[in-house]
DNA sequence: CGACAACTTGAGAATCGTCAAGGAAGGTGG
DNA sequence: CCACCTTCCTTGACGATTCTCAAGTTGTCG
């Protein structure tokens, strides 16, 4: 269990987070902005590095990914959600304590919002009730369906699945000094642009792998060296190629829909 | 697949659904009459029958269960998720087509809310949002542990998880007069009365299971072949009785909660 | 270069799925 | 009341698959 030193603090800039910081696809830029600015006072950002966890029930996550992690009583390790930036995370439950707590699966940003005051904002603005109510249908289906995964299917088809998911995930920015700039990226000369203009475009066949193989193991429900072997048996079927350890093609996406809808049964099955 | 007439009608009774109609537990019984009223107007009541499935996406669940079935292209069926009596049910995903449909696993009787009038009410009512709310955390939450649960269980320790989970719900009234009674049951002597007593406080230890085994089965990801060989272990631990096929009793209460917490796991566990 | 983490590969064994057959419970008709 | 049927559940034997364990490889960082 890393348990690295949490850095809690307002904004570095100052000021407080407008709606246009929210990475793109969030639901929270739907909402008016008096309801935005009404929810984001007095919030805490916290950022996270990976390995870490955080006692936290609800928030917003801006960047990275959290996974929710559960442990049974003899060690093993679980994941039993994912949430990926532009997520609202809430984990209360009413009737009993939450169970599983969040855990940084890459460094993280997080909105942290203080429980009572949000369910005032909730209760005082319609638009965001809306909002939170649209959010978690849309987890509980996502959940649904991991369950759907994990019920009956083979660790290629339940890989597939992930990998699917993971794609309708907004892809975080893949080089670093992209990623930790402020403005233009130093140096950006027109190849490095070309670059990222491919990323961009080719977002629909290559993928970078958001989480390790190990949190991909905890997450699909079996050991990391059978998620090692499903990555192989795609590989060498031609329906993937593995570019580097974190980044794949999407060679055959018609074929990897069909394998994550159930068509790669066991040998015998009925 | 069974398909059976699906038998839509207003309340036999012809008078509106009252709040004290409502199961007991239910999340609904927390709004105001107002407006209970509101959300109640214009809603069908629809009566299932075991194995029949309907196309409705929201609504409110008076009795019985049901469960959203999905099933793999080569025919493999599944259940991802369970509702019991005085939940909430809400399948839509405003992304994407909602995925798995509802099927009765016992006969039901369901509410069913027209999607955007449902939409009108919670804007209209703060109150019913909250509970709304709070309903689709719970599911959420749920759904979480079930997705550890599936994850890097045991049979054994799923089975183990389930029965806890069913020991959670609203137990039915087990016989069947009681079931059907309108006011009194008939022949209520002071034995009968007796008996129920017994259901009501040994509802501790004693658990009619809600569902087949076969659905069971489904439900936590196993084959039912698998199912009976646990439930033969756990007897044979004395940690349950087998009284009929749908009556277990519950004698080792703690002992459950250690397996399902995961305290039965493969032989030569890491 | 060495240290470390992440990932891969191989071999063997436990486990669960599969198949086939049998049994219990409940309803139906004679 | 009994034979008969259907549905649901159980049991046993076997084999494929995935877990486990151990060792090796790759990539990254100081």
């Amino acid at each position: 269990m890393t348990k690295a030193t949490l850095s809690k603090s307002r904004r570095p800039t100052g000021r407080p987070l407008q709606r246009s910081d929210l990475p793109s696809g969030a639901a929270l830029a739907d909402v008016s902005a008096s309801t935005f600015d009404d929810l984001m006072r007095a919030v805490e950002e916290i950022r996270m590095t990976r390995g870490e966890a955080a006692p936290f029930v609800t928030g917003f996550l801006l960047s990275g990914v959290i996974g929710v992690a559960d442990q049974a009583s003899d060690g093993r390790q679980m994941l039993s959600a994912l949430f990926h930036a532009g997520e609202l995370i809430d984990l209360r439950r009413d009737a009993r304590p939450p169970q599983g707590r969040p855990v940084a699966l890459t460094d993280a940003r997080v909105i942290v919002f203080n429980p009572s005051r949000m369910d005032a904002a909730l209760r005082a603005h319609p638009d965001l009730a809306a909002v939170w109510l649209s959010e978690l249908r849309e987890q509980a289906a996502a959940l649904r369906d991991h369950c759907g995964d994990l019920n009956c299917k083979t660790p290629v088809e339940r890989l597939a699945a992930a990998l699917l998911e993971f794609r309708r995930w907004p892809q975080e920015a893949a080089r670093k000094d992209v990623l930790n700039a402020n403005g233009a990226a130093p140096s950006e000369t027109s190849a490095e642009a070309a670059e990222g203009q491919d990323v961009a475009n080719s977002a629909a066949t290559v993928l970078k792998l958001p989480i390790l193989r190990n949190h991909i193991a905890e997450y699909i429900g079996v050991q990391p060296e059978t998620v090692s072997r499903a990555f192989r048996t795609l590989e060498s079927e031609r329906i993937i190629e593995i570019e580097r350890k974190d980044t794949i093609r999407l060679c055959d996406l018609p074929a990897i829909r069909t394998i994550a809808n159930g068509g790669r049964p066991r040998a015998g099955a009925r």
